[in-house]
RNA sequence: GCCGAAGUGGCGGAACUGGCAGACGCGCACGACUCAAAAUCGUGUUCCUUCGGGAGUGAGGGUUCAAUUCCCUCCUUCGGCACCA
């Protein structure tokens, strides 16, 4: 007896983890009686450790997957290992363990770690993406997109990281050091020729999130990382005729464009560089690419760049301007070249103004912000005083006078100036309107030209102006003008031929139709979302299907010779070359085409691959005559709940779309989206609030916790401590919290029931809390609030143990009560829900009962506490019946002796009632 | 620099739609049980206080009878992007 008593999860837990096995409990078949629901967490990967990440990622996505089936929805909630990948070749090359053995004796340790945590998991559904069964089907997914043309080869340059050896995908590069994501070694470009999937054709529809609840989060990150940007594709001519292709979203600044940049690994570099810029160009090109080896990004942004010699024609007005490179322009985004637009455009204005290169506005300011700096010996005296008559004020400075108008102000103060200036100076008027006043003559600043001759006209009234190579960097010098030479607003066009004075919201759209009825350019959207590079030059991995023939080029391997295997017996040279194209006889084969000897693609594909549809491997693993049964596909997909890391919101979860998308095109799959909800764990960090690690020793073992509290214990207070999308440092001390509660439930249906004779009241407040907190624990399944399933579970727990106290336990409300509790924290704590389930007399299984139902009726309160406020602060308050007016409210409250003399016989000003909460009084 | 999220006791966190701030738990203190300790149970626990009250949700302002909640400015932390044409 004394046994009984006592919690000992260590044997309840295991002994009902057996019986759900052999009873399949979990396992999910297509019913067509009952609502589908697919409930899907972010597979792992097999590390070895089943890692207190995991759990806190799982445990709660399986407490809400058994709520959802106690809801009466057919519950799908498969898990498998994503098992390709980087560290388990590592492992075979410092300890000397094949991939697949390595990789398999760490899934078989965590499907036992898995199963001790009491998921809910239907293992018939597991799918290992490692197992040829699987990646044959990787495999041929490769195969239909080739076919479909989504799959490309192409040379490009590539982040390679020296110390895993291996390619890495631009998402793999992080930080301003551009390091390998997985050891944090600086990266090095490399040249080579990869496979890319084409992800850029499905990128305006991948902003499209209509059909998603995902968080706003993950959409804005896709958003920004797909980048759409509006403008328009300009083709500007090299003077030897070459076309010279630019996008930019400013195509109402073209008359700006005063010279073009060029990133330089362009193509039309060369060609473009004369005889006498050819080593400066070469030798800056070097730099670059040394640079970028290095640390291109933590460089000072100073603008660096070199001229090539070389001069293209402004296709909107016929001007020769010259062209250069500069590292600030990328290869990899647009085109890789740009025209400069100094006057509008922040990064073109620093390199002109660092170069001498003109700068030319183009856009009016919107603002009309004007400014002129006069010095004394530039006009006469009363200058200033004339100018006031405007109602234009000045600043007086040592130097001279600093005013600041409008550009409405401009003629009139233009025509001051005329009157007043000497022949020894010029007053010049910049911003709103740009115009220099000389003795002999008024020059507006209208042209590049025009410019250059103000420049003369100064530098021979004022030597000290001599070295200044165009206008604008000598009015630079002077930092009273500095907010007003450069913006980048849109406005009104000026300078800009027949199309000075369009507007700027019609600018963009006219020059756009003004260009294309040329023949010039035309309006374009430019994404910063690029095509997905697939190819690792790694084993383990699964092939790309490929052979290549001397006649027939990359031809696929035939369906009907998928997979293409990987082979077992390969060496380890950690060389950078892929093991398999050290492998003799693997990769010679024969051309599927004409037989004649060939050549197998040696890299392996991403394990992005991989995942990007194990949800569909997960209905049929084992299927195959197809990567899924299309059965089972009509009746689970989509997946209507996804949970997983926020750090996929950038990489998986836009593969996975593309490919589902894709897919659909191709026939495969069916509808816009994979997966309709998507909700984010946050992350767990170590106690030290650091990032979990085994270098900084702050891991917290969960099978440690499970050993010590069960697994109950662990996935309580794992629901219950921290809010689950925002995640917290570890709190080990926490824990015991979580194991007290578990312990006192215990101890509560343990008890016999006592005599007693609870009181009417006793009852129903017991049966309102027990209601009140269905409604509440309801809800929160509902929406993700674990913590507070949790708490509210333990504030009704300590209302049974009054009830108890009071002699509540002996009667109907109770029993109700007992039952409903279990059923509540069922999803939550499954082992010791089952145990008590039977305790009480309850038939196995609790997991096969339905969700209770509130009632509604049991809620409502009776006496209700009325908070009094007086001038907002609470003074006093009152129990009253439900049913009391807002009358009554008042005269009760008004009339209270404690709300009196805060009154001090005044009358109030006002009286507000919220019904049946507050009255506030205000004096 | 740009975009986004968060900031509440010693700690994790709670608070529905603008209506009693601090639920629940940890920790701590005191008490009961015990030879003793652990466990368990009970009581208390935002701060200040002249015990009347007063202050208080990152800081400052605003709207309102009433603000953790709405608006503006700023600070801090975290995440993402970053010469994106």
């Amino acid at each position: 007896m004394i046994d009984q008593k006592l919690y000992k999860p260590d044997v309840i837990e295991p002994k009902w983890q057996e019986r759900w096995e052999k009873d399949g409990i979990y396992q999910s078949d297509i019913d067509h009686e009952r609502p589908k629901y697919y409930a899907l967490t972010m597979l792992p990967y097999p590390s070895g450790d089943l890692h207190m990440g995991h759990w806190w990622a799982m445990a709660p996505s399986d407490a809400r997957a058994r709520y959802m089936r106690m809801r009466g929805f057919n519950v799908l909630f498969p898990i498998g290992f994503d098992a390709f990948g980087l560290p388990a070749e590592n492992a075979a090359i410092s300890r000397n363990i094949h991939p697949q053995k390595w990789t398999y004796a760490n899934i078989e340790k965590m499907r036992k770690q898995l199963r001790s945590m009491g998921s809910m998991f239907d293992w018939r559904r597991e799918a290992v993406s490692s197992d040829p069964e699987y990646y044959r089907w990787s495999e041929w997914f490769f195969t239909q997109l080739h076919k479909h043309g989504l799959a490309y080869r192409k040379k490009s340059p590539v982040d390679w990281c020296p110390n895993c050896n291996t390619t890495l995908a631009r998402e793999q590069v992080w930080g301003e050091d551009r390091h390998c994501e997985r050891c944090n070694t600086p990266v090095i470009k490399k040249e080579l020729k990869q496979w890319f999937f084409k992800t850029t054709s499905y990128a305006e529809e991948l902003l499209d999130f209509s059909h998603l609840d995902w968080p706003d989060r993950v959409r804005l990150l896709q958003t920004n990382w797909i980048g759409r940007s509006e403008g328009a594709s300009v083709i500007f001519r090299t003077e030897q005729g070459d076309p010279l292709e630019v996008f930019t979203t400013r195509p109402d600044t073209l008359w700006g464009a005063t010279f073009m940049v060029l990133a330089p690994e362009h193509p039309l570099v060369k060609p473009l560089t004369s005889i006498e810029q050819e080593s400066k160009v070469s030798d800056y090109i070097a730099q670059t690419l040394r640079q970028s080896e290095i640390q291109r990004e933590a460089a000072d942004k100073d603008k660096t760049g070199v001229f090539t010699g070389g001069y293209a024609i402004n296709p909107v007005n016929g001007k020769r301007i010259p062209v250069w490179i500069a590292d600030y322009v990328l290869m990899t985004y647009g085109t890789g070249a740009i025209m400069a637009v100094p006057a509008h455009d922040q990064r073109d204005f620093d390199f002109a103004i660092k170069f001498g290169l003109p700068i030319l506005p183009v856009i009016d300011r919107i603002d009309g912000l004007t400014k002129s700096f006069v010095t004394r010996k530039a006009v006469k005296t009363g200058f200033a005083e004339a100018v006031s008559k405007s109602g234009i004020t000045c600043n007086e400075t040592s130097e001279g006078w600093e005013f600041t108008f409008t550009a409405e102000k401009a003629e009139e103060y233009i025509f001051t100036a005329k009157e007043y200036v000497t022949d020894k100076g010029w007053v010049e008027v910049i911003g709103g309107k740009w115009a220099f006043v000389f003795e002999k003559e008024i020059i507006d600043w209208d042209s590049v030209e025009s410019g250059q001759r103000i420049l003369g006209l100064c530098q021979k009234l004022c030597p000290e102006t001599k070295n200044y190579k165009i206008l604008m960097e000598m009015l630079w010098q002077c930092p009273f003008y500095r907010d007003a030479l450069y913006h980048d607003a849109y406005g009104t066009m000026i300078n800009s031929e027949s199309f000075s004075g369009t507007p700027g919201d019609q600018a963009k759209e006219k020059v756009i139709d003004f260009l294309q009825q040329r023949g010039n350019g035309e309006g374009m959207v430019n994404y910063r979302l690029r095509d997905w590079l697939i190819s690792r030059q790694r084993y383990w991995g699964a092939p790309i299907p490929i052979i290549y023939c001397p006649e027939h080029g990359a031809v696929d391997v035939p369906e009907d010779q998928l997979p293409v295997l990987l082979p077992e017996d390969v060496e380890w040279r950690p060389t950078g070359e892929s093991p398999l194209k050290l492998h003799p006889s693997w990769r010679y084969t024969t051309c599927p085409i004409c037989g004649k000897p060939a050549e197998r693609e040696t890299d392996t594909m991403d394990t992005f691959m991989c995942s990007s549809w194990y949800h569909l491997r997960y209905l049929s693993p084992h299927y195959d005559i197809g990567p899924f049964d299309p059965e089972e596909y009509d009746y689970w997909m989509p997946v209507d709940t996804y949970t997983g890391g926020i750090e996929h919101a950038t990489m998986h979860l836009i593969y996975t779309r593309f490919f589902h998308k894709a897919c659909r095109d191709m026939g495969i799959t069916k509808g816009p989206e994979p997966m309709i909800q998507l909700r984010n764990q946050g992350i767990i960090l170590g106690e030290d609030s650091e990032k979990m690690s085994k270098s900084r020793g702050n891991v917290v073992a969960p099978d440690e916790l499970v050993a010590r509290y069960g697994a109950d214990t662990v996935r309580a207070f794992l629901m219950f401590f921290a809010r689950w999308d925002m995640g917290a440092p570890w709190s080990s001390g926490g824990i015991e919290g979580a194991s007290r509660w578990i312990r006192r439930v215990w101890t509560l249906f343990q008890d016999m029931p006592k005599q007693g004779n609870p009181t009417a009241e006793t009852l129903k407040n017991l049966r309102r809390k027990v209601h009140q907190t269905l409604k509440r624990v309801t809800h929160d399944y509902e929406s993700f609030e674990f913590n507070t399933v949790i708490s509210s579970l333990m504030e009704l727990l300590n209302e049974m143990v009054k009830a108890a106290d009071a002699g509540a336990t002996g009667s109907a409300e109770w029993k109700e009560a007992q039952e409903l509790f279990l059923l509540m924290m069922a999803p939550a704590t499954p082992h010791i829900a089952e145990e008590l389930w039977g305790a009480i007399g309850k038939p196995y299984s609790i997991h096969q009962q339905p969700w209770p139902e509130v009632d509604e009726e049991a809620i409502v309160e009776d006496m209700i506490t009325i908070v009094i406020q007086v001038n907002g602060k609470v003074r006093d308050r009152i129990t009253a019946p439900l049913t009391i007016s807002d009358e009554e409210t008042r005269m009760l409250a008004l009339n209270r002796e404690g709300i009196q003399k805060y009154l001090e016989g005044k009358t109030p000003r006002k009286v507000i009632i919220v019904s049946g909460k507050l009255v506030n009084i205000v004096v």
